[in-house]
RNA sequence: GCGCCCGUAGCUCAGUGGAUAGAGCGCUCGCCUCCGGAGCGAGAGGUCGCAAGUUCGAAUCUUGCCGGGCGCGCCA
């Protein structure tokens, strides 16, 4: 047996061969139904198929229902139609206990390996502005970016992670003026940055009263990128490259006047009122964007356009960038910009990350950055930890605004759902170290087989769900949802719950405590799985 | 005004064409001669913002409205 599902649903797709019915325009379906009368897996193929055909949906269902009896030969226990045209399918011990076998074989590899086709992905995140500490909505797009990229590395796709640095322009200009008037004890600039780290810069920069401003910034701006690079990796984040701003305005000719060069020789720029324009409004934008203004100096949509020319030069079939909420409106131009230098339309992706709010006790906390009242992610981590600091922040959809209780996030007990996931993964490995490496060993060595008595319902329901594994990591990495994968954490964790409060593990007839050793692995493996794809612990004890 | 995101249980949120819409928290009530009680359960609680439309079938797709968040610079 191959992966359980897809055999499943390639028996499907020939059955629906066998009777000379046209493939669906979308897959049929292969779920768990909620409803316990309606079987271990349940299509709605006959009802995808059957207008095309000009026939009864139920019919098509009955004929389709002989012809897996057929292909699927002793894995099929029974197979009913239902409902509207849905076929539900019965699957037998036999089967089940094949497929954990084939989730044993595949170890730790197990649910991953999906990509199709494979791809070089360039993954930029976070690149928050070095001009202050990194904060909440810094955070989540952190947690976000790198459980995604976890995922998509896991289905087998390459993924360089990049950290996109803003060490140039004005606000790094107004960085190093406002530590400068901290260490002269004036008062910041206008629109300045305030707070404690602009002190701690003043008094860490040697020579921040007197040196020249521009020599101050870069300093300053060292310093923070540094303090970034600490923080983010006690988050268990970490890049393969921290891409500087500044070297784009670098060298000769700088990578920004050679994407000038692209886009002109494209014929999308014009000058007009002593600017360079770039014509986004060619590929959908509302307006054109100015590249170099009347001044000579470049914009920070300059910079951006070249960074993304020198990532497609570097040869990469995929960039995702993920921004924040308030970058939003600068989607249109950045893809109409791609466009212009003669990119593909699917080559590029902007996920676009929501706000965070923190709760406690009801009462939403503030973060504004300049005035130096953030919650920064040291702050965050701090306080509830690195594990649950990333549940939260995973387990929503990137495109919802979440509020996150820090008061529930801080609690060590069941209550708190990433406590739970943990404590269901160190119980497993409690069960397992009480069954002796031994008797384990002896356990997974096989052959597997189905005990006298058969399959309880919680057994096979905890089994279903570590099947679907591979299904899910794929439907998390195409949709881009690492969210999925926490959902799914704690719904497996809940059935190995449900499964261990009815069924003796250690202690029961050998068979069976065979087959449920077995499961208990599998088990652990696949909540070891889920937890690693989010950046969270796996506890062998608490 | 225009654009993007959101609106699902008291609260926070899953669920992007299928059957009787789910979870966590909160609330009420149960369970310790038994592999981890820092545990395990049960129950109450919902016009899926509103209205049309498409479909055999809509929380899900379309349109319009209402409500909330964010954005609309020769700033970054």
């Amino acid at each position: 047996m191959s992966e359980p599902l897809a055999d499943l649903r390639g028996a499907l797709d020939g059955a629906l061969a066998d009777l000379g019915l046209p493939a669906p325009k979308n897959p049929p379906s292969l779920e768990s139904p909620r409803q316990a009368d309606h079987g271990d897996v349940a299509t709605n193929a006959a009802m995808l198929v059957a207008k095309a055909a000009g026939r009864q949906p139920r019919e098509v269902a009955e004929e389709l229902a002989q012809r897996l009896a057929v292909r699927l030969g002793p894995a099929l226990e029974s197979a009913e139609v239902a409902g509207p045209g849905f076929l539900n399918l019965v699957l037998s011990d036999q089967w089940y206990v094949e497929a954990l076998q084939t989730v044993l074989a595949a170890g730790e590899a197990w649910g991953g390996g999906g990509a199709d086709p494979v791809r070089s992905v360039n993954l930029e995140f976070v690149s928050a502005n070095p001009t202050g500490p990194i904060h909440v909505g810094g955070t989540r797009n952190a947690a976000y970016g790198d459980a995604l990229g976890r995922i998509l590395a896991f289905q087998g796709h390459a993924v360089h992670r990049e950290f996109y640095v803003n060490d140039f322009g004005s606000q790094i200009r107004r960085l190093g003026e406002s530590v400068q008037a901290r260490a002269r004890a004036e008062e910041p600039p206008e629109g300045g940055y305030q707070g404690a780290y602009i002190a701690d810069l003043a008094a860490q920069i040697e020579g921040a009263a007197d040196l020249p401003t521009d020599q101050v910034a870069q300093l300053a701006v060292e310093i923070m990128v540094a303090q970034a690079q600490r923080s983010l990796a006690r988050f268990h984040v970490l890049f393969d490259r921290w891409f500087s701003e500044r070297s784009l305005h670098e060298g000769a000719p700088t990578p920004v006047e050679h994407a000038f060069e692209v886009l002109d020789g494209q014929g999308r720029t014009f000058r007009e009122d002593g600017a360079l324009w770039l014509r986004t409004t060619e590929f959908g934008d509302d307006k054109d964007r100015v590249l170099e203004r009347s001044t000579g100096e470049h914009t920070y949509f300059a910079s951006d356009i070249a960074y993304h020319q020198e990532k497609r030069e570097r040869g990469f079939d995929l960039l995702i960038d993920v921004w924040g909420a308030d970058h939003h409106g600068y989607v249109p131009r950045m893809h109409a910009a791609y466009r212009a230098l003669g990119g593909g339309e699917d080559e590029l992706e902007l996920l676009i990350m929501q706000f965070v709010h923190l709760v406690e006790g009801g009462e939403r906390g503030k973060m504004s950055k300049r005035a130096g009242e953030f919650v920064t992610l040291d702050d965050l981590v701090d306080d509830i930890g690195v594990d649950a600091a990333r549940w939260f922040l995973l387990a929503r959809s990137h495109d919802t605004t979440i509020d996150l209780d820090l008061e529930l996030a801080r609690r060590d007990s069941s209550e708190n759902p990433v406590f739970y996931v943990q404590y269901a993964h160190a119980r497993i490995a409690s069960v397992l170290r009480k069954a002796g490496p031994e008797r384990l060993a002896q356990a997974l060595a096989g052959p597997p087989g189905v005990p006298a008595g058969g399959l309880h319902a919680g057994e096979r329901a905890l089994l279903r769900r570590i099947i679907d594994l591979p299904d899910e990591i794929r439907e998390a990495a195409d949709r881009r949802a690492p969210h999925r994968i926490a959902t799914y954490a704690l719904e497996t964790a809940q059935l190995f719950s449900a499964f261990y409060r009815d069924s003796q593990v250690v202690g029961a007839e050998p068979e069976v405590e065979t087959l449920r050793l077995r499961l208990a692995v599998a088990a652990q493996r696949a909540l070891a799985t889920a937890l690693e794809l989010l950046g969270i612990s796996a506890p062998e004890e608490m």
